[in-house]
DNA sequence: GAAAAAATGAACATGATGTTCACTACATCA
DNA sequence: TGATGTAGTGAACATCATGTTCATTTTTTC
């Protein structure tokens, strides 16, 4: 594995890490412990823990816009590719609680406001998608009807799917599997008999 | 207000707060804050930072306890006293899992592995609770059947609604509020139409 | 097997946090 | 109003945790 592949590995532990706690409540030991090394090691790859923490989430919000890209350019699989995203355990979305946690906890560590109304971007953006989602698999006829508050709440539970992914130590997959088969009830609850 | 009212209200939030962050990651001075009082002030009701956590614990166990026991002498509207506990916000499923990940993270702090073990039985009597209620309500033709994945994966739905609830920081009633409708998508994807 | 790269764990300095306490604000009653 | 007791404050302190470094060891590469 080469420094950059291994600098991902770290970025995206790291995000997970800073999405459980919360910038001020992870050690940077939490983290080199979710890669399996040492405090020591992994200070070999980054400068510090502030510095980690910038790249780590400019990382995962790449990633993440990318992807939220990917999906609206091809509408008709967007449910699928959304299933996808969470499989693939992706904590974006959450990360925009605990950051604004976070922030608001801490203004004086990180006045990054304008990286907050970054997620709330992004957050809104993929709240519009699942929207645009549900919206045609009802005019399409896939999706029973809900009316409008319904479906907000619907997009809730799912986000909270997301959320709880992040927060939810997970030893073994039966976490991860559990985590998938709740989605997908959710999901079916949908769908039209 | 008197003495013993205080202390209720003060296991009550040290519980969210320790519910929230875990024994180790919570400051005292977080459950000040939780309580909109000083540190010292708090400090005249409790001895220190670990009674504060074994009686907090011990409280909200038997208040969760006498629930349970509540529920199930009235199976009939169980699911509405279950909704209740939802709605009333309280979180001892879930402070299992930070119960848990306290105790394995740090073994050395507090070796209470019996009280974990309550906690585990408690945890697993409130999902037999709810297998119950939803399995007479199967019988009982008011939920549309469901295999026993399903349901299991349903359960955890629900679980997860309550642990949600613990970690997402509520500003205003907006998350109660969403909270709340989120559990009854789920519980109405059960109804029969 | 030597040289380079990666990883370790002990050491250190500093900042955070549990706990105390002298002091203030407030309520209650004469 | 003033005296007295109760509740609350916030600064001070000691200790502990944690971010960071680095000499040393282990692993990899050629």
């Amino acid at each position: 594995m080469n420094r950059e592949e291994k600098l991902t590995r770290i970025y995206e532990a790291a995000l997970r890490v800073f999405a459980r706690y919360g910038y001020r409540r992870t050690r940077v030991e939490d983290i080199a412990d979710e890669l399996g090394m040492t405090k020591g090691n992994l200070y070999l790859y980054v400068k510090d823990k502030r510095d980690l923490y910038e790249k780590a989430v400019s990382h995962g919000l790449l990633q993440w816009q990318a992807m939220v890209a990917r999906s609206i350019e091809k509408i008709d699989d967007v449910c699928e590719q959304f299933l996808a995203l969470c499989r693939k355990g992706y904590t974006y979305l959450s990360r925009d609680v605990s950051l604004r946690s976070v922030l608001i906890n801490d203004p004086s560590i990180f006045p990054l406001s304008s990286r907050e109304d970054q997620f709330a971007e992004i957050n809104r953006a993929s709240m519009d998608l699942l929207r645009k989602v549900l919206a045609r698999g009802i005019r399409e006829g896939r999706f029973r009807e809900v009316d409008v508050d319904h479906l907000t709440e619907l997009l809730y539970s799912i986000y909270v799917m997301f959320i709880i992914k992040t927060y939810v130590k997970s030893e073994g997959k039966s976490t991860q599997k559990m985590f998938e088969q709740g989605l997908d009830v959710v999901l079916q609850g949908l769908l039209k008999k």
